[in-house]
RNA sequence: GCUCUUGUAGCUCAGAGGUAGAGCACUUCCUUGGUAAGGAAGAGGUCAUGGGUUCAAUUCCCAUCAAGAGCUCCA
């Protein structure tokens, strides 16, 4: 039993106001974390109970207790379940003084069915968060008494539609200096229809998984012998990224960029001066050291520690895979000199970075060790920052708008007051944040302003969206950054004939071609707009006779640039649609004696069905403008 | 990184202390067909890797690597 000596501090605490809110499906379904625990409870009197709340799709209770909960335990909590369900316990509410509160607690008696040696360690914990002046008050469905301020549904008969979905661990109170606790993951609806449509649901989003449409769409491959997080791009996938990097790069061709390129790695001594290094070096790769340097340590017997002392403290020298592309887009703007006339100076390019993400954080393509961010930076004029963050908007905007995705939202990142990890002068934070918030205003959405999710430079605008099982992914940003121009010392020559600091922007409309591309599997469950499907249409001879007129319509389409194929299987049609279907090939043509005659083509596409038939150029030309203007 | 779970054929998965099985995919043959599966035969695996227990380990135990869920993190 780990010994809880000082529980770190609980950030956020619902006042008793907000509990009040509650919307009686989050009452339902705190109330079902309680019937649960007490299921909890009478199977293993051992348990000490944390914290149970209601979440997003349903509720959890953490607790810690000897035994295992294992998947295979859940038939036999649910069983109980049940038990406390039919029995119809009232929820009584009881109000008592902390004294009182204390008392039962040190009792055991708090999450539990009876009286014990062990006291509620957790309950007392938590009943000296709450403030002086709240009210304490307790629940008790039957024997089961919990320290709790509600509020609750009338009984226990009200939770029928209910089913036990998980079981993981988790940090009491969120804190990795906190003892590890179960945290069993349930759900409860109002009735059991509604139940089950929501298991539907979750059924559903778990064919729309990335990493599984990947898989069998041959989109991207991860291979042990190449290492965590790192994708491989798939003929299929390389596809999809390549027309969606002409897509963007028609957009910078049209808002003035300049398209650079760079190396993947960079001295120390850059990091240094960006504070990228060694400030961030736990998120970073480690350091790659030249020959010589590793050889004249060898000579010397130097240890792990002594090494990484002398590249923190610059006695020797080494390369860092770069985790960012600014940088090295920073030497190329001062490598010329700059007249203000000359900017905005926009430096686009598709860079590769590399970070060194906790190996429990990876996930498929949404979270990777590296990646290639479609990644810009703006160096402007003052009084030109308030325009040149539109215009990125604009592009992240356009983006998604031609992608349909309309499910996102949007945040401004700003900094946390009580966190040292920022550089710069506050004034200069100050004005970046405001410029931030007007630009946001401009956008005609919603957005949150959220503390600590700045970047260390600067802060930022992210367009977050959802993946299948509802986590959060920032895709697109736009970040502000008055810091590292200072940093580097950047100029331009102002009309004063001076020289003046510029203000960088760095925006990426995607963010990273790896995530984007994931989240974008789920959004359309792999079957991508024709312009984005690595293969556009299907020719499907209905017998080897009709081999030939195939190839012809192949060859036209390919000449106008369409992805096209003929399927040789020695198959039926029926067997070759199945397959062309599993595929989500956008287009099927169906060719046979009809076709070969009337030199047409049939057409079957992917969602649509049978269409009719037509002439080959007609089709190709409905094909071609369906590609060339990206539509959905 | 932490906790738990998992790792068997290209894919999805069965399986048992006595050196392996199914379906799909693949190859060949038969079949030449009209909008989601025609038939037959064949080929395929050092059961993630390294230790240990045992007469015997792919199976039990430990470690490592990797994956999944959750937590913590994410410049």
């Amino acid at each position: 039993m780990i010994e809880i000596t000082i529980m770190a501090e609980n950030t956020e605490r619902k006042t008793l106001k907000e509990r009040e809110q509650m919307s009686d499906l989050e009452r339902l379904r705190h109330s079902c974390a309680h019937v649960m625990a007490s299921a909890i409870a009478r199977l293993w009197p051992d348990a000490e109970f944390a914290y149970g709340p209601p979440v997003e799709n349903g509720f959890y209770y953490d607790v810690d207790l000897k035994h295992r909960i294992t998947p295979e335990d859940f038939p036999k909590i649910e069983k109980e379940m049940k038990a406390v369900v039919k029995a119809n316990q009232t929820f009584e509410k009881e109000l008592l003084s902390r004294a009182d509160a204390m008392a039962l607690a040190k009792s055991g008696r708090l999450g539990s069915l009876a009286e014990r040696d062990t006291p509620s360690r957790f309950k007392i914990d938590l009943l000296n968060d709450i403030p002086e002046d709240e009210e304490i008050s307790i629940y008790k469905n039957g024997d089961f008494w919990d320290l709790c301020a509600g509020p609750h549904v009338g009984r226990t008969g009200n939770c029928k539609a209910h089913k036990i979905m998980s079981v993981a661990s988790a940090f009491y109170k969120g804190d990795a200096d906190n003892p590890q606790l179960q945290r069993v993951y349930g759900t409860c609806f109002k009735n059991r229809t509604l139940l089950d449509e929501h298991l539907e649901q979750l059924e559903e989003a778990k064919k729309r998984d990335h990493r599984r449409i990947g898989k069998d769409l041959k989109l991207f491959h991860i291979d042990e012998a190449v290492g965590q997080g790192l994708i491989l791009w798939l003929p299929n996938g390389a596809i999809i990224r390549q027309e969606l990097q002409n897509f963007i790069g028609e957009q910078l061709n049209r808002q003035g960029y300049q398209q650079v390129f760079t190396p993947h790695i960079g001295k120390l001594d850059l990091y240094r001066t960006s504070g990228h290094f060694p400030f961030y070096s736990d998120s970073q790769f480690p350091p790659v050291i030249e020959r010589d340097a590793l050889n004249q340590l060898a000579d010397e017997g130097c240890a792990c520690g002594e090494l990484s002392n002398r590249l923190n403290d610059g006695t020797i020298d080494g390369f860092l895979l770069k985790p960012m592309n600014c940088p090295h887009h920073i030497k190329i703007f001062q490598s010329q000199h700059h007249s203000y006339r000359d900017m905005p100076v926009r430096l686009a390019e598709f860079g590769t970075v590399y970070r060194w993400e906790q190996s429990g954080e990876l996930n498929g393509m949404t979270r990777v060790r590296g990646f290639t961010q479609d990644d810009a930076h703006l160096f402007c004029i003052e009084d030109q920052v308030q325009e040149e963050i539109a215009g990125c908007l604009e592009l992240v905007k356009i983006v998604l708008d031609t992608l349909g995705m309309n499910d996102y939202r949007v945040r401004i990142g700003l900094r946390d007051p009580a966190s040292d990890k920022y550089v710069g002068d506050p004034a200069n934070w100050d004005r970046a944040e405001a410029a931030l918030r007007q630009a946001a205003e401009g956008l005609g959405r919603p957005f949150t302003e959220e503390q600590g999710e700045a970047a260390f430079y600067g802060p930022k605008i992210d367009f977050v969206v959802k993946d299948v099982i509802g986590r959060e992914w920032q895709l697109g940003t736009v970040q502000v950054d008055y810091n590292l121009p200072e940093r580097f010392g950047l100029s331009y020559i102002g009309s004063d004939n001076k020289p003046h600091t510029p203000v960088m922007i760095h925006r990426a409309p995607f963010g990273s071609m790896e995530r984007f591309v994931g989240v974008l599997i789920e959004h359309f469950a792999g079957k991508f707009p024709t312009w984005l499907a690595p293969e556009q249409v299907r020719i499907l001879p209905i017998s080897e006779k009709f081999l030939d007129y195939a190839c012809e319509v192949e060859a036209e389409l390919k000449t106008k640039g369409v992805r096209a194929s003929v399927d040789r299987n020695n198959e039926k049609v029926g067997a070759k649609i199945r397959l062309a279907q599993l595929a989500k090939v956008s287009y099927m043509l169906v060719i046979g004696e009809r076709e070969q005659e009337s030199k047409q083509i049939s057409i079957r596409h992917r969602d649509r069905g049978d269409e009719g038939s037509m002439d080959v150029s007609t089709f190709t030309n409905r094909i071609v403008e369906e590609i060339q203007s990206r539509s959905l």
